[in-house]
This record gives C-alpha cells, sequence and structure tokens, in this order.
DNA sequence: CTGGTGACAGTTTTT
DNA sequence: CTGTCACCAG
C-alpha cells in the first residue's frame, strides 16, 4: 500500500482515521499537505470512496492548486471528479446551481473589496450620511464583520447607535447588491449558510452527496465557514480538519481559532492526532520558536522535534537605521552566497509592514541584485486592469452598475458627476438600470430626430429633451452605442478579441501611456491581462467570458511568485505563511513596529503578532537572522527604537551576535551600552565633513556637500548630488572624492 | 468637466 | 513622506 509507505505513524493514524471527526494539529513543517493528499488518496483507492463524494476546501487558490498537484501523482485522471478549492469558490459554485432558491440570478457578479467600497459609499449617500462620521471603512469593516457572523440586517443588534446607523446601510446595501445581481466575498459564504438552514432538502442533497469532508487551515476559519462546514457533516461527521492555533494570524479579518475548540465540543466523539514532527528546520530555530509562542496562553502545547539536531544560532544584529538594515541583508545574502553554501533564491526577508520593502528594494537596487517581491500592489486590484475588467463585466452583464459608473467616463469622455446624476435619477425615477435608462435616452434621441424637420419643436418633447441636449446627452449616446457595439459581438469573441475591442474603441492604450515610466508600467499591466485573457481562448467564447470573469473574481494574487527566478524573496510576514526557505531575515524587530503598536492595549492582538513572529521563524529551514535598528524614519521624523520584546524571549545560548555588537543581556531587558550607537563597519569612520565637501556615494554617484551635523557617533549630511537633488545621508555612507 | 491645491490619515489582506 | 479625497478655479 504505497500510500500508506512514507508516513511516520501520527501521519499514518490520521491517514486511516477515516469514520467520523478527526482533529489534526499539525505544527509548522510537520507534512500536513501530504496528510491531506493521502488521506484523500486513500479514501479513494483503499476505502473505494467515489472521488466526487470528497470535498477538500482550502482558503487560497495557491493551496488548492498544490492539493491538486500532488493529488494528481496519487490518483490520476480521477482528480477531476473530487470537489477541491477554496471556501469561496466551492460555495459559488453551489449559488450558481441552487439560485432559483434564492432570488439572484446564476449569472451574479462577485464584487471585491473595491467595490463593496463603492456600494457602501452609494448606500451612504443615498441615506444622506455624512460620510466624516461614518467613514465607509468602517461601515464596510461592520458588515463584513456580521456577514462572517452570519447576522443580516434583520438580526442586526447594534451596540451603540454608530451601529444602528451601520445596520441601517447595511440593509440598504444588501438591496444594492440585489439590485445589481451581485454578492460580496461574505456573501457566497452567508449566503450559502442561509441556503442550507432554509431549504433543509438542499442541504441534504448536499450532506449526502458529499459523504467525506477536508479543511485545510482550519485555525483561519470564520463563524461563517465553521457553520458551513458543520452543517454539510452535520450528517456523516466525516469531517477532517488539520489546523494549528500557533499559526493563526488573520483574526482581524475574523478568522476565529477558538473554532478548534468549538470542533472539540461540538463532535466530542473526534479523534485528535497531532503532528509534531517537523521535517523543515534544525533543532535550533524550533526552540527559538518555541520560546517566542510559549508565552501565549490559549493554545495547545506542542513539542516540535527533528532529525535535524543542532544547527546554526539564531543571528541577532543591530543596525544603526533602516538603510544600514537593508545594506546588511543585502551582503550578508552576498556573502551567503558567494561562500557558496546557498543560492539567492534560498533567501527570504521578511517584515511586519509593507511599507518596509522599499529602503529594502532600494539596497537590492543599489548594488545591482535581482530580488522578488510578494504583494504590494497586487495585480488585480490595479486601476488599470480594474477599469478593463469592469468593461468585460459590462459586456457580460449591462445591468451591473458598479461596473458601469467605474468606467462610465474612464477615460474621460465628459460625463460627469452632473451627467451620470441626471441619467442616475431619470433611472430612479423609472424604476429601471441605468443602462435601460441609456436606452430610453436614445430612444428618445432617435424619436426627436425624426421629428426635428416639421414637428421637432412640439411642447411635448421640447421639455423631456432640453436636458440632455448638448455635451453630455452626446456623450452618454456615445458610450451606449460602444457598449452595444461590444455586446453585438460578444457571443461571437473570445475574451482577448474583446479586451482588444475595448482598448481600441476607448483609446484606452493612449490613456494610459502618458509618456511616464508609470503609465509603461500599466500598459505592461494590461498586456498580462490580454495574456491571461488568452488562456480562454479554447472555450465558445460566451462561455469563455463567464469563466474567465469568475475565475478573475476570486483568484486575486496571481501567485506570482516565479519559482523560476532565482533570488532573494521579499515579502510580509503574513505572506509567508505557508512557506519556506532555507535562510530567513526577519528586520525590523522593534517594539511599535513589530509587535506593532496598535497591538498595544489589546492582548488578544499581542497574541497574534507573537505567532506572526513564530510563522516567520518557522519558515526558516538553516538560518535565521533577526535584525532591529537603533533608529528609524517614521514618516518624516526619525526615532530612537526599543528591540523588540519578542527577542528577549530567546535564550541567549540560540543566538550568535557578531561579538559584542548588540550590547544584549538576557533575560532583562536588552542591556544597551551607550558604547555601541554608531553605524556599522562601513566606510571607515566618518572623518567629518564640512560644506563645500566633494563626496561620492555608490548610488547617486559624486555630490557636494551642503551641511552637516552630529548623528551619534556618524554624522548626517545634507548632499547635493549631480542630477539627483539634495540627499540627506549619513556620513559612513559615502566618501571623500579624490 | 477637468486638473490643480490643501487637509488628513497612515498594520497585516487567503477570497 | 506618501496617497486619497473633497473642494475650487479655469
Amino acid at each position: 500500500m504505497d500510500i500508506l509507505e512514507d508516513l511516520n505513524p501520527r501521519q499514518r493514524e490520521a491517514v486511516e482515521a477515516v469514520d467520523g471527526p478527526v482533529l489534526v494539529l499539525a505544527g509548522p513543517g510537520s507534512g500536513k499537505t501530504r496528510v491531506l493528499t493521502h488521506r484523500v488518496a486513500y479514501l479513494i483507492r483503499v476505502c473505494g470512496v467515489p472521488p466526487w463524494q470528497i470535498m477538500a476546501v482550502t482558503f487560497t487558490n495557491k493551496a488548492a492548486r498544490e492539493m491538486k498537484d500532488r493529488l494528481h501523482h496519487l490518483i490520476g485522471a480521477r482528480l477531476g471528479q473530487l470537489t477541491i478549492g477554496t471556501f469561496h469558490a466551492v460555495c459559488a459554485r453551489i449559488l450558481r446551481r441552487e439560485a432559483q432558491h434564492l432570488g439572484v440570478d446564476s449569472s451574479f457578479v462577485i464584487y471585491d473589496d473595491d467595490d463593496q467600497l463603492g456600494l457602501i459609499k452609494q448606500a451612504l449617500k443615498e441615506l444622506d450620511l455624512d460620510h466624516r462620521t461614518y467613514q465607509p471603512r468602517a461601515i464596510q469593516g461592520a458588515i463584513r464583520q456580521a456577514k462572517q457572523e452570519l447576522v443580516d440586517p434583520d438580526s442586526y443588534v447594534p451596540k451603540t447607535y454608530w451601529h444602528e446607523v451601520a445596520r441601517r446601510v447595511y440593509a440598504r446595501y444588501q438591496k444594492l447588491l440585489r439590485d445589481n445581481n451581485a454578492l460580496d466575498f461574505d456573501d457566497l459564504l452567508m449566503v450559502t449558510a442561509q441556503l442550507f438552514r432554509q431549504h433543509q432538502d438542499v442541504l441534504h442533497k448536499y450532506q449526502r452527496r458529499y459523504s467525506h469532508i477536508l479543511v485545510d487551515e482550519f485555525q483561519d476559519t470564520n463563524m461563517a465557514q465553521y457553520q458551513l462546514v458543520k452543517l454539510l457533516a452535520g450528517e456523516h461527521h466525516n469531517l477532517f480538519v488539520v489546523g494549528d492555533e500557533d499559526q493563526s494570524i488573520y483574526r482581524w479579518r475574523g478568522a476565529d481559532f477558538r473554532n478548534i475548540q468549538r470542533f472539540r465540543r461540538d463532535f466530542p466523539e473526534a479523534k485528535t492526532i497531532l503532528l509534531e514532527q517537523n521535517y523543515r528546520s534544525t533543532q535550533t530555530i524550533l526552540d527559538a520558536a518555541r520560546h517566542v509562542i510559549s508565552r501565549n496562553t490559549q493554545r495547545t502545547d506542542k513539542r516540535l522535534w527533528t532529525e535535524k539536531e543542532g544547527g546554526v544560532p539564531i543571528t541577532l544584529v543591530e543596525a544603526y537605521d533602516e538603510q544600514e538594515e537593508a545594506e546588511f541583508v543585502v551582503e550578508e545574502i552576498s556573502r551567503l552566497v558567494a561562500s557558496g553554501d546557498f543560492s539567492p533564491g534560498d533567501h527570504a526577508v521578511m517584515y511586519r509592514t509593507n511599507a518596509q520593502s522599499r529602503v529594502l528594494e532600494e539596497a537590492f537596487m543599489r548594488h545591482g541584485l535581482p530580488y522578488k517581491l510578494v504583494g504590494a500592489t497586487r495585480f488585480y486590484q490595479r486601476r488599470e486592469v480594474k477599469d478593463l475588467l469592469a468593461y468585460l463585466r459590462l459586456i457580460h452583464n449591462p445591468f451591473d452598475q458598479v461596473s458601469l459608473s467605474r468606467v462610465i467616463n474612464v477615460p474621460p469622455r465628459g460625463i460627469g458627476p452632473k451627467t451620470l446624476g441626471w441619467i442616475q435619477s431619470l433611472a430612479d425615477r423609472r424604476q429601471v438600470p441605468i443602462y435601460t435608462a441609456l436606452q430610453l435616452v436614445k430612444e428618445a434621441a432617435e424619436e426627436q430626430a425624426s421629428r426635428s424637420n416639421e414637428e421637432a419643436d412640439t411642447p411635448a418633447y421640447r421639455p423631456q429633451m432640453a436636458t440632455f441636449s448638448g455635451r453630455g446627452g452626446n456623450a452618454l449616446l456615445g458610450f451606449l452605442s460602444l457598449l452595444d457595439s461590444w455586446i453585438a459581438v460578444r457571443d461571437e469573441k473570445r475574451v482577448h478579441e474583446l479586451l482588444d475591442r475595448v482598448i481600441q474603441d476607448t483609446g484606452y492604450e493612449a490613456h494610459l501611456r502618458d509618456g511616464t515610466p508609470e503609465g509603461e508600467d500599466r500598459w505592461e499591466n494590461v498586456q498580462e491581462l490580454r495574456r491571461v485573457a488568452m488562456e480562454y481562448a479554447e472555450l465558445p467564447p460566451a462561455e469563455g467570458l463567464a469563466s474567465f470573469l469568475e475565475e478573475v473574481a476570486l483568484v486575486s494574487d496571481v501567485d506570482n511568485l516565479d519559482e523560476k527566478v532565482d533570488a532573494p524573496t521579499l515579502l510580509t510576514l503574513h505572506a509567508a505563511k505557508g512557506l519556506e526557505f532555507p535562510v530567513v531575515f526577519i528586520v525590523g524587530m522593534e517594539e511599535g513596529l513589530f509587535p506593532h503598536s496598535r497591538s498595544f492595549d489589546d492582548p488578544e492582538a499581542m497574541e497574534e503578532e507573537r505567532r506572526l513572529c513564530y510563522v516567520g521563524i518557522t519558515r526558516a529551514k538553516e538560518r535565521v537572522y533577526l535584525i532591529y535598528t537603533f533608529r528609524r524614519a517614521m514618516y518624516a521624523s526619525s526615532e530612537e527604537c526599543e528591540p523588540s520584546r519578542f527577542l528577549h524571549d530567546i535564550p541567549q545560548h540560540l543566538i550568535q551576535g557578531p561579538g559584542d555588537l548588540m550590547g544584549r543581556g538576557a533575560p532583562a531587558p536588552i542591556a544597551r551600552g551607550p558604547a555601541r550607537r554608531q553605524p556599522l563597519p562601513r566606510a571607515t569612520s566618518a572623518p567629518g565633513y564640512k560644506p563645500g565637501d566633494r563626496v561620492e556615494h555608490p548610488a547617486f554617484g559624486e555630490g557636494v556637500v551642503i551641511s552637516s551635523r552630529p548623528a551619534g557617533d556618524d554624522e548626517e549630511l545634507e548632499i547635493a548630488f549631480v542630477g539627483r537633488g539634495i540627499k540627506r545621508i549619513l556620513a559612513s555612507y559615502v566618501w571623500p572624492c579624490k
């Protein structure tokens, strides 16, 4: 039975526990994906469960894809009969099939965060509410939270007057969604749960269909997701969940790791299996991570162990500021690569906030080294991509008002707020969507034209027409005829051909390529989108458009991480979950940054920061570098920093510092002797510059010193660089010009 | 209707 | 120091 062969006893137990509920608590690197895939294969090949009776849900498309890839080796073509996907994708599929029970059309569109925010703003406007008191973002948060707890506007119990207003906005927002035949991300879950609760027959159908349910990253489920799987498994209880409380880092998005406890309570007969053998890291790394996480209260203690005993100590580094921090990282990576032990792609640099990536990027660029950046602005969130997708959504469904108002004046075609407001109010008066209102205007205009010879001045027509005669009206008609011309060919043209037509007819290319480098970047993104569209060229046109739109709605990040490129990866700690690297640098280990200051007054938030640190450290296979700075630029000013409390939790014997570089005593507060305050061994000690001195900088080239002031043991110079303007730079970064 | 200016706020982000 | 948004002058 090859399926069980390469599993350790615990993993094997998890795979073989076929009947009833099973909870697998899987530490980092303990092979949970392996357990999941092998269990599916075991169910099919050994227990004879038909593949179509198995549902496996994940949180990310990436996880789903990885699972499919691995399963392909184990079960081959039968893979296609399994239901594997994200919660949202699985729910969307169910909802399209059961649309008749729901008051939505099965062609509903899925709104993302931006669309959602737009609709909330509209709701606020319609209710005549002040957007300063009722900030759209805050309202959005309240609505999302409610939906994740399966609370609809009618059952919403406001805690404060503000929440009462939020409830009203919520109700209005839901109506707007329905008017647009749209669901937002959270609806996919909430509406599915409602469907199951209100239609027992439908629920039974799915309960019978899926005899085995598996859930990955169970600690990240929210209430809605938990209720969903609980409902689905309500009859047979064959629910297999894998999770790790210590890696729960999405509390702020509604994830509730207490679902693990709930699971134990709701399924008391559940078998619990601990996976504690780690196949990733050295013992040193595991020990350090355990010391950090063990200060958390609400957790099951696990003792991770590995056969990779010992290992290199954790390296702790103090840098003068974020520049030097970045410089250290880049140089250390270069050194490790030069030593021959590691290749560039073995390294990851992790940080708490995206803003920290910039300095790092600059350092890599200065050294002429390539790097991979994860996250930042996501592809499908870029303006140009969203614009073009809105056009396509509009072609697919011209009644989608959110998409319509997004693009009706992009590129600018003379339809400003006034004209938009006019057509909107016409639509409201007639109780029709804007698209229909546009058609009414067109009919009226045609009628007027045909009468223009003799009867144009008939009093009955004049007042109605007067309003849209002129620029606004013509612009609207122009837009409508564009849209209609695309709709006319919608079922013949393939997605990328439609895209080309839109770009062509709207002059979108010229709109983007305004001569700036950013414009070129944007145009490049359009090309990328076109490449994605090309992948749907095989399908019949109408189907191609529909599945393209579904796919891009639910696949936000194009998992752009290109495995083939051999370069260091820059990413947030959150983005690092689920990944592993031989060498991990965690930068910005300072109080206020990591842990973030927002967590100071909330013990639960602080525990989450701690878990985040745990996740970061456990990504490493061989080496970990923890770096903090003496001072860091915050917005405009630069502030002195305190080393992160998490550093104190790692026992001294696991740590190695470059000599007395860090005046650090454990376990007491980090002793920072007054001695070491200067930037590190970079250029020889600052010689003392005065205005007029000529200096050279590795990136900016030659410049002239304008002013100088002491900064610690270093000095901060204002330098005018040839063609680069004036920069403030530490003396140790420049060399005197001979 | 557009493009410019000033006030204001500013973690993390699976879908 | 950014980016976003409301507001005002062409």
